[in-house]
Order: structure tokens, then C-alpha cells, then sequence
DNA sequence: TTTT
DNA sequence: TTTT
């Protein structure tokens, strides 16, 4: 990698997902979250100012947000930045810059979820999925983000 | 500038905040802020791990700490690590790192601050306080982030 | 503020930038900036991935841009989504996602920038510019990100 | 998860990584990293302010850091806090917070990685790795982050 | 349209 | 202990 693309988005659920089922059952589900912030100008008016993104979420993490959230849910949104374009019937040119979540966290919901990838069969049977995102280990053979910190410390020669 | 040194925190205090008040009548708050990630080990059992950070917040946001958060508050904070040594009386040397925060939203509570120094009297009295962090402008004079793009639209040639 | 819109995106110009001034002599710079990442897929075959991000910044970080940025440069840029929206000749509804930026280093030139706002004139006069963004301090009243914890560290009773 | 410990940092390493192999063949890299920030006081005066940063990777991007890291090298690492505690010989209660890097992006040679764990063999053999970091994707079985949507975007009804 |  |  050459570059650093990083989202991180905190706002509500502008409606209910949307959320579609592609050929292999991969789960899709797209939404329009709602970041406002609020400050008060040189006057000491208060603002409030509110941006509107569109997210897109794939697979396990497409799932949950189907299961557990809803028009007017607060959440935490981590992913990157992807920009289509496509020309429609009238051959204008079309944008739209979307936010691929790779990250959701619900901040109402006393509930939440990595990487939702590690949840969902693979179909490809042996994956295992280790994903970086908030940390995960394996028995025999720890992950990168929770090494055996703990117990190893003594093999450590820090 | 040549460098970068951001944190970025979710998670809930674990004691009411420890706020002072320095000569000048600077607050200062300090609290200690659980991030708890759960995940699936390799053999699909669910892992929870928490970690515990010393959180630092000065002036209007010491102050905003002080009213609204207390035990088991959830919290977004944005900041940054700065490390301190000293020795004890013993004349170990010690260390601690701190995350010292320049943006706080609360999470459970709905009611939440930018830069919370923009509120905040300066008592140097001209002060104007521009921040950058959530976004911020004036009258006569808008500030950078919210600049005159909705009226001001037809100057840029973009 | 109840919502968190942050972006952050390491790449390369496409262009040198496009600086306008508008009334006030105020300073915009525009640029398209292009974030390649690059990983081994399934079968270890590396994949180049590039996106390109419309980057706007104002004032003080547009100047900076217009002296130091060119086609080619490799920045750090943080800031905020901010989407457009207008119709064109046709009546057709278009929309312009871009970062606003709000904090810019430069990685290839060893020389860069905080809040750039804060070095630059603002005809204005009695501006003070305070801004977050790395961490500012003054004289007899020192900054929210600078506290004097050196030599204010005893006064600290944590 | 119902938390969020990121960490994004720029900066130097003061010292060549530290490179150490445990149980496994599993490379563990070690080393300080400064984060100089640069501003103007209220008086205009600049002033630099330097943080140092213990930085830890594991397994692909130890080996990464040992192979192109050396003193001097300036990297983007993203990561989460860890504080480990242990009492010294002596009995006193010691603490160190690192940052535990699961992103690195090497910014002066001109060369990175992804999460670098993808690049290596696991020794487990059947291990398959999908991270999620800057995004990865599979020949039949397209992963999270890289979704088909340039082919597959007549299958999305959106 | 960049970069390696 | 880095870097500009």
C-alpha cells in the first residue's frame, strides 16, 4: 500500500437498510447515515450543521445492520471511501461517493460487531477469517492484534 | 507539522471524572475510559477484552466532563498520546501515558460539544477562539471548515 | 455536536492544485488526490487499487498548497465529508462529495503545515486563530492541547 | 465490540526495529517512533513539540519493519493502545502503553504493505488470512471491502 | 490525473 | 532516540 483511505463516520440511520441478497447469498445492505455537528459561530449563535452519507455495507456486517438497526440508530462507521460513476439513460454523467463500512459499532444497541466477516460461513469451507479491524487470536496460533502479550511477556527480551 | 499523533476512543468511564481546577481557574479532568472489543476466536468462542486509557481534558472540556459525564458514561474522544516520566520518591523512574482529548461527544446522553473551548470565557478577553476539529465559522468572517460554499457556490470556477 | 465526520486519506496530487481567491482574498484550493492500495488476493496475485478524492481546502491550507503542493506530491490530509448538490443547465440534479480538509502534512517535502490557518494573515486584523488541530498554546494563557503539564505538573494533584 | 482504540500516527523511528523471533517463527518488531508537531504560539513564535511512541508489530509487519525499517525511516502506522503492567524486581508496579500496529505504510522509501500478515505463511498451513485493513478481495469469492461492484453493480438495485 |  |  501506497496511501491511507479512512472513513470514520458517528451518526443515525436516516431510514431503515436497505439490504439485498447477490447471486452466492452475499448480503448487501446500504444506508444513509447522518453526521451532525454542532458549534456555536463568532456571535455565540449555536449551529447545528448536518451531512448526509451514503454507506454501504457487505456481507456479516450487511446482516447485522439488517438484524439490528433501524431508522434513527446511532452508530459508529469505519470503512473507506469509494466513488462510482455510471452514465444513465440520458448519457449524463453520473457520481455517487459512498462509504464502504469495514466497521460498525451500535451505539444505542447494547450490541455490536467487528468485523462482521468472522461470523458469516465463507462457502469456501476452510476459511477462517482473521481480520484486523478490532483484534483477533486463535487458539494455537494467535492473531496479529492479541499476541500472547500476557503470558509470553517472559519470552519478550524487551 | 511532519507528524501525526491521533487517538481515537469509544468506550465508558470508569469513575466519575476527577476534575481541578489549576490557578487561572483552568479545569483540568481526568478519567479512566474502558474500550472493550469483542470478537470470535478461531474456535468461534466469543472473546471480550477490554483496555483501560487515562483520559485528559482541559478548559471547556474539563468543564462539560464535569456537568454530564460520570461512571459507566459511553463517550467518543479524539486526541492525542502525550507520555509523561517523572521519579517517585524512591527515585524510580515512571512513566504514564495519557490520552489528552480535543474532542468529546457523548454517546448515551444526547447533548454533546466540539472544541469545548469555544464556550468557555478566555478571560484574555479579545480572544476569538477559532477552532478547527468539528468545524466552525464566523459572521463577517467565516472560519475554514464551514466556508460560504452554499451562498458562495457561483465564485468558485471549480 | 452529536455526530463525528472525519476523513483521512495518504496519496498523491493528480494535478497541481487550483487555487482561487474569493472576496476578501480569501484562498481556495482545490485538487483531486489519488490513495492506491495495493494487497495480495485470494490466489497471492497483487492487486493496485486507486481512488481518487476531490480535496478542498481554504484560507490559510489553500496558500500553503498553492506554495508547496504539485502534481505528484504525497500529502497526509485530514478533514470532513462534505457532498454538494445543484443541477446543471439541463436540470439535471448532480452531485460532488469531497474532504474538506482541515489539516495537511506534506510527506515527500520535508516541510508542512498544522491548521495553516494560523500562519497566514487574515486581513481581519484582530484574528487569533486558536485552533485545535495539533495543539497550540499561548503566553500568559496557554492552549487547550498544551497544557502546561511540564512545569504545572505538581499543581496537579492526580 | 462495544468499543472503539485506534491510534494513527506519523513519524520517525528513533532507532532500527528491534526484531525478535518467539515460539512459532512469530517476529515480533519493536521500536520508538517521534511524532513532531509544529505550530505558532499566540506570540507567533514556532514552536516544535515532540512525543515518543513505543510501536509493536507482529508476525508480517514485524518481519516488514525488520526487512525496510531502520532509524530515521518516516511510516504511517495505525494501531490500538495496549498498557501492560508487571512489578520489577524490586516490587514496584511498572506500566508501559504501546501501540500495537496493524497498519504500516512506509512513506519514505517507496515501497508498504497492507496488513502484512497476508504476506506470510502461517505455519498452520490451511490459514487463509482475509484481513480487513486497507481491503482484500478473493477470485470466485470477492471479499468484504472490494466487492464486485463494477461488474456486479446491474445486480444492485439501488 | 498521481504514485511505486 | 527521529525528523525538518
Amino acid at each position: 500500500m501506497r496511501g491511507v483511505n479512512k472513513v470514520i463516520l458517528i451518526g443515525n440511520l436516516g431510514r431503515d437498510p436497505d439490504v439485498q441478497f447477490l447471486e452466492g447469498n452475499i448480503a448487501v445492505a446500504k444506508f444513509s447515515l447522518a453526521t451532525t455537528e454542532t458549534f456555536k459561530d463568532r456571535a455565540g449563535k449555536l449551529i447545528s450543521q448536518t451531512e448526509w452519507h451514503t454507506v454501504v455495507l457487505w456481507r456479516g456486517l450487511a446482516e447485522l445492520a439488517q438484524k439490528y438497526l433501524h431508522k434513527g440508530s446511532l452508530v459508529y462507521i469505519e470503512g473507506r471511501l469509494r466513488t462510482r460513476s455510471w452514465e444513465d439513460k440520458e448519457g449524463n454523467k453520473k457520481f455517487a461517493t459512498e462509504v464502504v463500512g469495514d466497521n460498525l459499532v451500535m451505539l444505542d444497541k447494547r450490541m455490536d460487531v467487528g468485523n462482521g466477516d468472522h461470523a458469516i460461513s465463507h462457502g469456501s469451507g476452510s476459511s477462517t477469517g482473521q481480520q484486523s479491524g478490532p483484534g483477533h487470536h486463535g487458539e494455537g496460533f494467535p492473531g496479529i492484534e492479541i499476541p500472547p502479550m500476557g503470558e509470553a511477556a517472559d519470552d519478550l527480551p524487551f
